[in-house]
RNA sequence: GGCGUCGUGGCGGAGUGGUUACGCAGCGGACUGCAAAUCCGUGUACGCCAGUUCGAUUCUGGCCGACGCCUCCA
């Protein structure tokens, strides 16, 4: 039974699709007016990990990820740049798809831009407004009434007075409540807008992943995801409206991830100590920001850092480590070794999702996976690895082939920085010069000429390559 | 000001009312021509102060500290 920490509740809760054996998963997904940084990777990464760990359970999933391709960020950027709204959308979802593909973020099975949704947003305000939800501002924006919604605030623990008395916007004299907020917003001479009953406007943020949920999920279905900072005002104000236009149940499980730090400080925008995924995954292979977005449990904060990504890194070499040399074998022959594990992996995934317990499980499948082979036991060894591979998958990571993952690592290191202190250039190493390098070693050593053996074992750790002797003969990866 | 999260050994990071997380780094041993990798062993960690308890890092209260939300944000 798998369980979910549910942002609404405050508590694990047992997972019980609507409809048995088949779960339906809303996720917000990016405003595209800019390239993702690694904080949206986290959420990518996180979201992915419940999609393949809910089919890997058995679950037939259905997953919407949306697209927010109209709101007053990306028509202001659009003005900036001098280019028309959809190719700067078009430009930034190309991006994004660009980013989840390196990530190896699986596409949901639906996708759904806003501008797509125009109409359904139009008739959900329209219920809005006929059942006294909504009303008409004076300046021609539509609103919600908040006060005319019993419970507005529970997801986020907040009540109406509190937030008003906290209030840091400034009063808009057109709104009957500071905390309503806007459904459908009038155009401005020159911005994008859409006929309406109210005249030519936009959508407001929020409705619209009440539209497409509703849409394209039902009125009522099991996940809800997103980024911590979007459980207010975002999600509350979709439960508002989808609630009241529906009058229905909505949500069962919120889930929330926690924030990508740098320095203890939230990653934003606004404190400009944002990196982008285009300047940081060319230094490092994705796996790498799998395994440490992964090395911490999705609700906490994570605190991203050279050193963070090195241990991951290495985290994951060891992995490959036990790989390299075993032919794994599709093992369906179940042998105790591989039952143990299988149950271990299954009940820290299924206690809302235990990433790191689950990293555990894989290096201690490593472990026992080193000593088969050192006692040359190839039949369990290639049990074990198969089982580490497979499992591995759930997680995406160690998906390489262990000897491409030793001997290509991009860049050699992790930072620019790094590189220039190890004054290293890899690409002018290449594989056969090694390979040269370590015959001439190798008949040195068996002329037990050790004086040559160790020149030219020095001569490649400079080049920064570590020679591993072994029965088999000498093997080598990247430092 | 309101609401909330968190504080674990050198680092990262799970977890538990009394028994091994796991990884990185370190140390000792085995292995090796020497290494590397691997395996074995090792470190008496749970912010502070009280309380509950036979016993608390784990429960309760207070304090201190960090962070987040209350405004667009994954």
């Amino acid at each position: 039974m798998i369980e979910i920490y549910n942002s609404l509740s405050g508590r694990k809760e047992p997972l019980r699709p609507l409809e048995v054996g088949h779960v339906r998963m809303y996720v917000c997904g990016m405003t595209v007016y800019d390239y993702c940084h690694v904080g949206h990777a986290r959420s990518l990464i996180v979201f992915d990990i419940v999609r393949r760990y809910l089919r890997h359970s058995g679950l037939r999933l259905t997953h919407v990820r949306n697209i927010t391709d109209i709101d007053d960020k990306i028509i202001a950027r659009a003005a900036e740049n001098g280019e028309s709204i959809t190719a700067l959308t078009e430009r930034f979802i190309d991006a994004m798809h660009e980013d989840c593909e390196a990530l190896g973020v699986e596409p949901p099975e639906l996708e759904p831009r806003a501008t797509e949704y125009i109409a359904a947003i139009i008739t959900m305000v329209q219920t809005l407004i006929s059942k006294g939800h909504a009303y008409v501002a004076s300046d021609g924006d539509v609103l919600y009434s908040v006060s005319g919604f019993e419970g507005y605030g529970r997801l986020s623990g907040k009540r109406l007075a509190d937030l008003r008395a906290g209030a840091r916007v400034e009063i808009d004299q057109s709104k009957r409540d500071p905390l309503d907020f806007v459904l459908w917003k009038m155009a401005k001479p020159g911005e994008p807008c859409w006929p309406s009953p109210w005249g030519e406007g936009r959508p407001g943020w929020h409705i619209e992943c009440s539209a497409m949920s509703v849409a394209l999920l039902g009125t009522h279905f099991d996940i809800h995801g997103g980024g911590m900072d979007l459980k207010f005002p975002h999600h509350e104000n979709e439960i508002a409206q989808s609630c009241a236009a529906c009058e229905s149940a909505f949500v069962n499980t919120w889930m929330h991830n926690g924030f990508v730090n740098v320095n203890a400080e939230k990653m934003s925008k606004s404190l400009g100590n944002f990196f982008t995924l285009r300047e940081v995954l060319p230094r490092l292979r994705p796996e790498v920001m799998r395994a440490f977005v992964l090395a911490s449990h999705y609700r906490g904060p994570i605190n991203y850092s050279e050193e963070n990504l090195r241990q991951a890194d290495a985290s994951l070499e060891r992995l490959y480590v036990a790989l390299r040399g075993v032919i794994a074998t599709d093992s369906q022959s179940l042998v105790p070794e591989i039952i143990a594990v299988r149950k271990r992996f299954k009940a820290v995934m299924d206690d809302d999702f235990n990433t790191p317990e689950a990293l555990a499980v894989l290096q201690s499948l490593a472990r026992d996976l080193n000593v088969a082979k050192a006692e040359g036991d190839t039949a369990l060894a290639g049990a074990l690895a198969g089982e580490l591979v497979r499992l591995s998958g759930v997680l995406g990571v160690l998906q390489w082939e262990p000897e491409a993952w030793l001997k290509n690592r991009p860049l050699l290191g992790l930072s620019v920085a790094e590189l220039e202190a190890k004054d290293v250039a890899p690409a002018r190493v290449d594989a056969a010069a090694i390979d040269a390098l370590i015959a001439a070693r190798t008949a040195a050593r068996v002329a037990r000429n050790f004086a040559e053996s160790d020149r030219i074992r020095d001569e490649l750790a400079a080049l920064k390559v570590v020679l591993e002797d072994g029965p088999a003969g000498t093997q080598w990866r990247w430092a």
